[in-house]
DNA sequence: GAGCACTGC
């Protein structure tokens, strides 16, 4: 095992793996090398096949999901970390391996961090197996809190004016939180240009965020003509997921959002919170990519050292560890609590992901993988959405399920620009189905397809195409499961209640009911919740709803809300609730029938507690 | 009557 620590661009990704192959370490088996994103898997062996003087996917290939570039000849994979998980659900000893190198494992991701303890385990099985990891920084340290500077935007926007007015030539990039941050700055500038009047320079300015749609994305790739200058808004999606030219100035307020899971409410929100010491210098790197640069941080150095935190807390640390955990209980680790992590998860968020996989039927009495969870393992989904996938194959409505999972998954379906906002509601809401969300998105994909995949159609009806593009793609990877374990796909026809059944049976605890007073209630935590605006049911606000997750915000919002009968949560959850005895209830609760059951004796937790067991 | 950073399978 060796640790490499080298700087990003010190060539450690490309030059290791070919030192190692003039070495002779294939002739026994390949060099996998895993990257956290897909473009640098692709982008990094694309360069190695050149110098190796052979075609890509020959001997250097890379695979990441949705796509293999190896071939029989390959002896240098790249791939993405994620990849190398899945391959090991296939084959726990990575037999066709000689040497494993996990780059970038500063970063910490979710993915890098398993596998870090399972090839370590590996090892011991094969000691002939190479281990190297490699980090731009050695030391991990634990995060601390600070408080957002309320003015941090207009700061900024007060720098990038005087960068414009009194600096030389070069384009700007300002990095701020989000859209609505990101798309108000935008106008502020916008409007402060107007006032500065005719006689300064022009400036271009160009917000940039994932949610954008692509065209308006590739805008900020255009070089200002001649006698202008351009600034580029930014989320950290210009950290490392574009590289802009021309960028001599960096303007660094410091913070970022970062998603926060609380396992006990099963809640996720975005905080805004300072960015660590390590990602603030890939940001000043940005600028002059090309040539010198200066970065405008503004912080102090005394809030440099003492409020930010060296690292950001590890990724396993932070989020839901469902789909995860299941991966692992797969591979046969049996007892998750004492796994050898890097940093270890929170106690609770492994044991309510545990307590999940129990009520989903996952996990036996035993804590053991039941048939289903070995099945559920199998689909790259949250497990709530794979247990609904197999619940609707028995229910006899897969051919639908697929698609909401798939465009449920991706995400960013709708485009609502802020100038055309009356205009894009009204095409949304052409697709509302009495039902509920989980059905409009299907809707949107049936018409989408009836209009055979049109990118035009999208852009008409303010839908962005590469969402719809991607969900197609996530629906032919899941189908091409589906086959591979003969499970069937069969359309539910005109029969909705079968799909609505289906998505109770995933997400039976994000059942809500209707309160007498204002909004609903969760079924589990009796917490006040509300449906989000741009629901389907905004305007109906039936009595019984199943939502696909929680949001905070303005309120907590459930987003993807779907009409259900709450006789459904007993038949297809019986290990969650039950019939309330009516002698032992409220009168109030009593006109209910049902109550949640989430007592401590009815659960069986000996398995979480006990290393002895499974 | 609102506002979802980024990545990955």
């Amino acid at each position: 095992m060796l640790v490499v620590i080298g700087e990003t661009g010190s060539g450690k990704t490309t030059q290791v793996t070919q030192y190692l192959a003039e070495a002779g370490y294939t002739t026994k088996g390949k060099i996998g090398c895993t990257q956290p994103r897909r473009v640098a898997a692709m982008s990094v062996a694309k360069r190695v096949a050149e110098e190796f003087a052979c075609r890509l996917g020959e001997e250097v290939g890379y695979a990441i999901r949705f796509e293999d570039c190896t071939g029989p000849d390959t002896v240098i994979k790249y791939m993405t970390d994620g990849m190398l998980l899945r391959e090991i659900l296939l084959d726990e000893n990575l037999s066709h391996y000689s040497v494993i190198m996990l780059d970038e494992a500063h970063e910490r991701t979710i993915h890098t961090d398993v596998l870090f303890g399972i090839l370590k385990k590996l090892l011991k099985r094969r000691p002939d197996l190479r281990l190297i990891f490699t980090s731009a920084t050695l030391d991990a340290d634990k995060f601390s809190g600070k408080q957002p500077e309320s003015d941090y935007l207009d700061a900024a926007l007060i720098t990038v004016l005087q960068i414009h007015l009194t600096e030389p030539e070069g384009d700007i990039l300002l990095f701020l939180t989000g859209q609505e941050d990101i798309d108000s700055a935008c106008q502020s500038l916008y409007e402060k240009m107007k006032n500065l009047g005719k006689n300064v320079p022009e400036l271009i300015i160009l917000p940039v965020y994932s949610a954008l749609p692509s065209e308006m994305q590739s805008r900020i790739f255009d070089p200002p003509s001649p006698g202008t200058r351009k600034v580029v808004v930014a989320t950290n999606i210009a950290e490392a997921s574009l590289t802009i030219y021309g960028i001599y100035y960096v303007v660094d307020p410091a913070f970022a959002k970062q998603n926060v899971y609380n396992p006990k409410q099963g809640l996720e929100s975005l905080v805004i919170t300072p960015i660590s010491q390590a990602s603030s210098k890939p940001r000043a790197g940005c600028a002059g990519r090309t040539g010198p640069g200066k970065c405008y941080r503004l912080y102090t150095e005394s809030a440099y050292l003492n409020e930010m935190p060296p690292t950001s807390i590890p990724e396993i640390q932070r989020i839901n560890l469902g789909m995860t955990t299941l991966t692992m209980k797969a591979m046969g680790i049996s007892d998750l609590l004492s796994f050898d992590f890097m940093d270890p998860p929170q106690p609770q968020a492994l044991i309510s992901a545990m307590e999940q996989f129990y009520s989903l039927g996952a996990f036996d009495q035993e804590g053991l993988l039941t048939k289903l969870g070995r099945k559920m393992a199998e689909f790259p989904l949250e497990p709530p959405l794979s247990k609904m996938l197999l619940a609707s194959v028995d229910l006899g409505c897969s051919y639908e399920i697929l698609t909401m999972i798939a465009m449920i998954q991706t995400g960013n379906i709708f485009y609502r620009p802020r100038e055309k906002q009356s205009q894009a509601e009204q095409k949304r809401s052409k697709f509302f189905q009495p039902e509920g969300d989980h059905l409009m998105l299907l809707a949107v994909y049936e018409a989408w397809k009836a209009k055979n995949f049109s990118g035009q159609w999208c852009f008409e009806n303010f839908i962005q195409s590469r969402s719809l593009r991607r969900a197609h793609d996530v629906r032919k990877q899941l189908l091409s499961i589906m086959d591979k374990y003969k499970l069937d796909v069969v359309s539910a026809g005109k029969n909705l209640m079968k799909i609505r059944k289906a998505i109770t049976a995933g997400f039976f605890f994000h059942g809500a009911r209707k309160d007498p007073q204002e909004g609903y209630r969760t079924l589990v935590e009796n917490q006040p919740v509300y449906i989000h605006p741009s629901s389907a049911l905004f305007q109906r606000q039936p009595d019984w709803v199943i939502y696909h997750d929680l949001v905070m915000t303005a309120k907590e919002y459930m987003r993807e809300v779907t009409v259900i009968d709450p006789k459904w949560l007993v038949d297809l959850a019986p290990r969650f609730f039950k019939v309330a005895d009516p002698t032992r209830m409220s009168k109030r609760k009593r006109q209910e029938c049902i109550e949640p059951l989430y007592d401590r004796y009815h659960k069986p937790n000996s398995w979480h507690l006990s290393k002895r067991r499974a």
